[in-house]
DNA sequence: CAAATAAACTAACACTTGTTAGTTTAATCT
DNA sequence: AGATTAAACTAACAAGTGTTAGTTTATTTG
């Protein structure tokens, strides 16, 4: 493990505020007070605070785009697509907290990156209901409006970073199956 | 019906800007631009911007209060009592998509009311928390993590006005039901 | 018609915003 | 030791912030 470079502080810093009270509220006279320095002395290390925000959420989703991919070429049935789909956001949003917030809560805020985390979010979309759809055609999971399912387990899921940290005491891999058998059985044949 | 007046049409036209932006990012130059009318004027009808998301926020937290209460005396069981919770949400949701938003994202800039709003969510989680306990205790649904269940259905139920407005050839009855089947039938025994 | 009221207006305020320019300090390399 | 570099600093900017004061306009009421 390498280091964290000073740039990558201020990101996970910044994260970490833009959780607490969203983007736009914010300042970075904030984010310099919580690094101990003044606003200015931020600009040696970032462009913009704009480009704060893109590094965050733009890491963060194609972080899940990296994993639906793994789990599309899984070769696994589509209850084990799931599954996998479950640990992918645990795994992940256990590890970035804060960022999940920017990406569930600022991303209307991207500006110039919006068009593009859009289109990773429909596509991730798209292939997480192909799993569904494929399963209700194999009669693997009931013939529920796969819409409706969609929605729930990846709210859920998307949601998880709300969670997570007053949970201290559940560990991750419970999590996981404890979430699978909420989310799934409920439409597993 | 008594017609709008305009300071509920203010504060409407405020809650559909905060959903697109958040609080923070919506000045009181954009809501007057949208109302028509000049920054200044808004001050003829309200006191202040945070007066305005206190009253979108604090209106919705006491609905859902009170809509809480006529669950815990409805005399149904526990499976019957979340069959209720769920249309609540869906009705209010569905009678409050821009608000919703408010509720969800932006109650941390709630100020003055903020201890009564955080008082107000923990009692509902109570309430939630002890008819699924009581559930489980009298062996109507599966003896799974309550903390994990209660996430994972109000974490779903609290993000509907997201996915309401996209799903206009569902009606709400029958997406009552589908949730009912999807979060409901995977804990019942 | 006169008076009262509701609701808009213009102008301005004190403060905060993100950001830039130029400079100083301390550590690291040759 | 001298040169370079990383990373902080002070000072300032132009624009935008919520809000107030005082005024005008149009509608409603007595």
């Amino acid at each position: 493990m390498k280091p964290e470079t000073r740039k990558e502080e201020i990101i996970r810093v910044a994260a970490k505020l833009f959780k607490e009270k969203g983007y736009s509220a914010v300042t970075m006279r904030d984010l310099a007070k919580a690094m101990g320095i003044k606003a200015a002395s931020l600009y040696n290390h970032i462009n913009s605070k704009q480009d704060i925000l893109n590094a965050i959420i733009i890491n963060l989703a194609e972080e899940f785009t990296a994993g639906m991919k793994l789990v599309q070429s899984s070769g696994e049935n589509c209850i084990g697509k799931l599954n996998r789909i479950i640990e992918l956001h645990v795994r992940i949003s256990s590890q970035n907290i804060y960022g999940m917030a920017s990406l569930n809560n600022d991303w209307m805020h991207l500006e110039e990156k919006l068009d593009y985390y859009q289109r990773l979010r429909i596509d991730y979309e798209d292939d997480f209901r192909a799993i569904l759809k494929q399963g209700i055609t194999s009669g693997e999971i009931v013939d529920v409006n796969p819409e409706v399912m969609m929605f729930s387990i990846l709210t859920t899921l998307r949601s998880l970073y709300l969670w997570i940290p007053k949970k201290e005491e559940l560990n991750l891999e419970e999590l996981s199956n404890t979430l699978n058998q909420i989310l799934i059985k409920g439409i597993n044949k």
